[in-house]
RNA sequence: GGACGAUUAGCUCAGUUGGUUAGAGCGUCUGGUUUACAUCCGGCAGGUCGCAGGUUCGAGUCCUGCAUCGUCCA
């Protein structure tokens, strides 16, 4: 065995192994089957740090489902990122051929974005491989794989259909670069600093009176269709009805009109109102009928609507609009003001709120998705994700589904030529294709991922398909909080929509929904390009290799909170696997192993078990016992910490120390101990212990080919006939040791000449036996027993018995010692008096448990019993 | 403005249906190379559990209010 772990041969080696053996392939054999669809990641993205623990969660299940003999199904794919993928290919025809799309045309600029996607689609499946994550690459989809394709447009079809979608004129979040509609979710809040102007405008019906009104969009003044004021604000009661003019066109005149909607507090509390540019207005505009005039156009100019200031760029409009009123004298304040502006996600300029034609999906399934969580046939981790769900149910608006982009999967509605109120909504293309007109646009990306479980197990309506009656419901969805709303529950809504024929706990898509939390960098900012704060996952794996990175990530995320990042957890992920690769080759040092291959093998092997055997087999179950526990609950910090405990305290620091002591080991103990170990780290460091499990012979094959069974191994143990009373003690022994390298610590410093004495009473008979055994694990150069207490010297009153320490010059420690007694006894005392007045309290005694009663009273015992020994020591 | 979280040691977090003297890891400080491992082992210090009330024999835990921070939605 090699000296020093090396992660990256190691990796190397089994990333081949695994993958020549196929041994991650779903096997349809008839096992109850696991099943997760990984979140499609986009097609040309690269693997950052929020892929990297979203996956090794992901990996875990899988590799722990596996090692627990479940025929696994991990669906992994890439979504094609339509406005992402799209505008990156224009960015770089842009800049190397300096052509635009509309240059190249449709259909040559779709086989450029095609090209780019086989150059760079594979990029981030390499990295997720490196990363060692055991998903069935054989089955892996993308949404424009042309079968995925066709199941998508199928959708819109039967949407259509049945009533769902439908083709409206409204307000949408328009990008003026991508010339395209917007989803919400693209759409991202940001504080801008700009002004809030306030003018005046003239009342028709009573000349020189003026309205004051505040805004903050100027340019959108030929655009107003009328002026608002709240119905009960005193201020403007006697205007209600009447109009005001138009500052650009003398001619023009807008109601005054009344609506709860104005905020009496906002500015002047007199708003403009434009209804084809502001969601509030459009609602208002619609309440009153008013007209819906649009100033700007596609590209954010200002449109012949918007006389004088045609041509003008928004922002150029707005300055141009201020000065022009400012000339007029109607330009009453201009103050500085901050407010939250909607942004571009990918061109990153303000969105404009634009009157388009789009089509749109009213949700079906909305009341039995909200019945789901509530009856828990979906459950969330954390918990509380729930009511965010339910929420978004209670508040749901239509879902604008078409985009102004090439690069995705073009609606399947076609126009009569002469007729276009005429539709032909099919996949199929009408057959006199000549007489029609395709909609140009394309649906939007989440369009096609919401069908994600669908599509890639091949579901279809009426038909008996084995992959989707096998693998669905999936068990377990592993996503980020931040897409709950766009792909997590509509995943849910088309799942129940389509699934129609099946009782409705086989209609969800996942039972359980288990949300990650964000990585952060160490001062808890997000991880973001712009901060230059995100590390290169690879570069991690590099240093502290996949095993070192995937523990040490783990070993610090709580359940589904964010997680400041800090590169010292995967140092120490790191070396823990050098810890445990060590532990291996110790073991290997004291001879051969590998002589058995079951569980019952090794337990048949077993004779003449020590205490300390029995004590490290009970901390074992415990353990194990725990660890399946926090799996099942997505504790994974938890998890991993109870395990390397075990490993570290009970089996390295303590047993192995026990071992070298009595000169005298059982292999086989060893050997079932790193047999279990193994096993239970598997899912997290798989390359290591891959590698250790082959090294060691500790079973057959692979090391997920070997059932885990934990009611086997407690049921075998239980046989062993090993004795509490012993392993208990035990127990007590590890607390002793502890207690007394403390007094050693604090008393003879590190040195080896430290002698101890140990009073000689009778209630610590039992401890005599393991005299040599603590000289050695505390580290003394003796341990005598003297018949009675000596004063003066340190001391410590354990349940063991009473230690004292010579210390070198017992005179000047004295003095310390008898004010280190007195504040001992001064303790002791408050907590002998509490449980006493406890005890004496009728309704603590007629209120509390049986067993907490039983603790108080063994605790004032102790105590009590302290109390006298340190008394005695007290000159 | 609304919804949902959070607030426990210097930092990051545990803390079961309320119950014995509130825990862990990291960091600080400190002692140590004893038959694998200094990529290691031992040890100390450090907390009126955000604030104020309430319920209870008993509150970190339950209730109410407040403060601060975060996220999402307007």
């Amino acid at each position: 065995m090699e000296k020093t772990y090396l992660p990256t041969a190691i990796q190397k080696k089994w990333n081949r192994r695994w993958s020549e053996m196929h041994c991650f392939e779903a096997k349809n054999d008839g096992r109850t089957t696991f099943t997760i669809f990984m979140p499609p990641p986009n097609v040309t993205g690269i693997l950052h740090m929020g892929h990297v623990l979203n996956n090794t969660v992901q990996d875990v299940l899988c590799r722990w489902s596996r090692i627990c003999g479940k025929d696994v199904l991990w669906l992994p794919g890439t979504d094609h990122a339509g406005i992402a993928t799209q505008s990156k290919v224009e960015k770089v025809l842009k800049k190397e051929e300096g052509l635009t799309r509309h240059q190249l045309g449709r259909e040559a600029f779709l086989q450029r974005v095609e090209q780019w996607r086989e150059k760079h689609g594979n990029i981030i499946f390499d990295q997720l491989k490196q990363l060692g994550v055991s998903c069935d690459w054989s089955r892996a989809t993308y949404t424009r794989d042309a079968d995925y394709s066709r199941r998508v447009l199928e959708a819109f079809v039967k949407l259509y259909e049945r009533g769902y979608i439908y083709k409206g004129k409204r307000l949408v979040n328009w990008c003026p670069v991508s010339q395209t509609a917007l989803s919400d979710e693209e759409v991202i809040m940001k504080p801008t600093r700009g002004f809030l102007w306030t003018f005046r405008y003239e009342i028709v019906e009573k000349p020189n009176t003026f309205i004051p009104i505040a805004t903050t969009r100027p340019e959108t003044i030929p655009g107003d269709t009328a002026l608002a004021v709240h119905p009960n604000d005193p201020r403007y009661q006697s205007l209600i009805g009447l109009h005001a003019r138009c500052p650009f066109d003398e001619k023009r005149t807008i109601p005054i009109i009344a609506d709860e909607a104005v905020e009496r507090d906002f500015g002047t509390g007199a708003l403009k109102i434009t209804p084809a540019h502001d969601p509030v207005d459009f609602e208002v505009g619609k309440r009153h009928n008013l007209p819906f005039i649009e100033v700007l156009d596609a590209g954010g100019k200002v449109n012949a609507n918007g006389m004088p200031f045609e041509g003008l760029d928004r922002s150029e409009a707005r300055k141009a609009v201020v000065e022009a009123l400012r000339e007029k004298g109607l330009l009453i304040k201009e103050e500085p003001y901050e407010h939250n502006v909607g942004y571009s996600e990918r061109a990153d300029v303000p969105i404009e709120p634009r009157l388009s034609e789009q089509w749109f999906l009213h949700y079906p399934q909305t009341e039995a998705a909200k019945r789901l969580a509530e009856e828990k046939l979906i459950c969330f981790f954390p918990e509380h994700w729930e009511k965010v769900y339910r929420h978004w149910l209670d508040n749901l608006q239509d879902w604008c589904i078409s985009r102004q982009l090439w690069w995705g999967h073009r609606i399947p509605v076609w126009y009569r030529k002469d007729d276009p109120s005429k539709l032909h909504v099919s996949v199929e293309p009408p057959t006199d294709i000549e007489n029609w007109t395709q909609d140009p646009d394309v649906l939007d990306t989440w369009f096609s991922s919401w069908l994600w479980p669908l599509g890639t197990l091949h579901y279809k309506e009426n038909t008996d398909k084995n992959l989707f009656d096998r693998y669905f419901p999936s068990d377990v969805l592993v996503s980020g909080a931040d897409i709950l709303f766009f792909w997590i529950t509509r995943m849910i809504i088309a799942s129940l929509e389509f699934v129609a024929d099946r009782p409705i706990e086989q209609r969800i898509p996942f039972k359980n929904i288990y949300l990650t939390g964000i990585v952060r960098d160490a001062k808890g900012r997000k991880m973001s390009k712009s901060l230059g704060n995100s590390p290169d996952p690879l570069d991690l794996i590099q240093t502290y290799g996949a095993d070192g990175v995937r523990i040490g990530l783990l070993s610090i995320a709580p359940q589904g909170q964010d997680i400041r990042f800090d590169e010292h957890a995967l140092l120490s992920g790191r070396n823990f696997c050098t810890k445990l690769w060590n532990a291996c080759r110790f073991r290997l040092m004291q001879g051969r192993a590998g002589e058995y291959r079951t569980l019952n093998d090794y337990f048949d092997a077993m004779t003449d078990l020590t205490p300390f055997d029995g004590y490290l087999l009970h901390s074992l179950l415990q353990t194990a016992e725990t660890y399946e526990k926090h799996l099942k609950q997505y504790e994974f910090n938890a998890a991993v910490k109870d395990l390397q405990a075990c490993f570290r305290d009970v089996f390295c620091d303590f047993y192995l120390e026990v071992q070298k002591h009595q000169q005298k080991s059982c292999p086989t103990v060893q050997d079932l101990f790193l047999r279990q170990m193994l096993q239970m780290l598997h899912p997290f460091i798989p390359y290591i212990t891959e590698e250790l499990w082959e090294q060691m012979h500790l079973g057959t094959g692979l090391i997920h080919e070997n059932t885990w069974d934990l009611s086997a191994f407690k049921q075998r143990l239980g046989k062993l006939n090993i004795s509490e009373k012993e392993c208990s003690e035990v127990g007590r022994l590890v607390d002793l040791i502890g207690q007394l390298r403390t007094l050693k610590a604090e008393h003879g410093k590190g040195s080896k000449s430290v002698v101890m004495h140990v009073l000689s009473e009778k209630h610590c008979e039992d401890f005599k036996k393991y005299r040599e055994l603590l000289v050695r694990l505390v580290g003394l150069k003796a341990l005598e027993t003297t018949q009675k207490p000596l004063p003066g010297l340190p001391n410590i009153v354990t349940h063991c018995g009473t230690f004292f320490i010579e210390t070198s010059s017992a005179n000047n420690a004295a003095g310390v010692d008898e004010t280190q007694l007195r504040q001992q006894l001064e303790v002791l005392l408050k907590h002998i008096q509490t449980a006493e007045t406890k005890l004496s309290n009728e309704k603590f005694l007629s209120h509390a448990a049986p067993n907490v009663i039983e603790g108080v009273k063994r605790q004032l015992e102790e105590n009590r019993r302290k109390y006298e020994v340190l008394k005695k020591l007290t000159t």
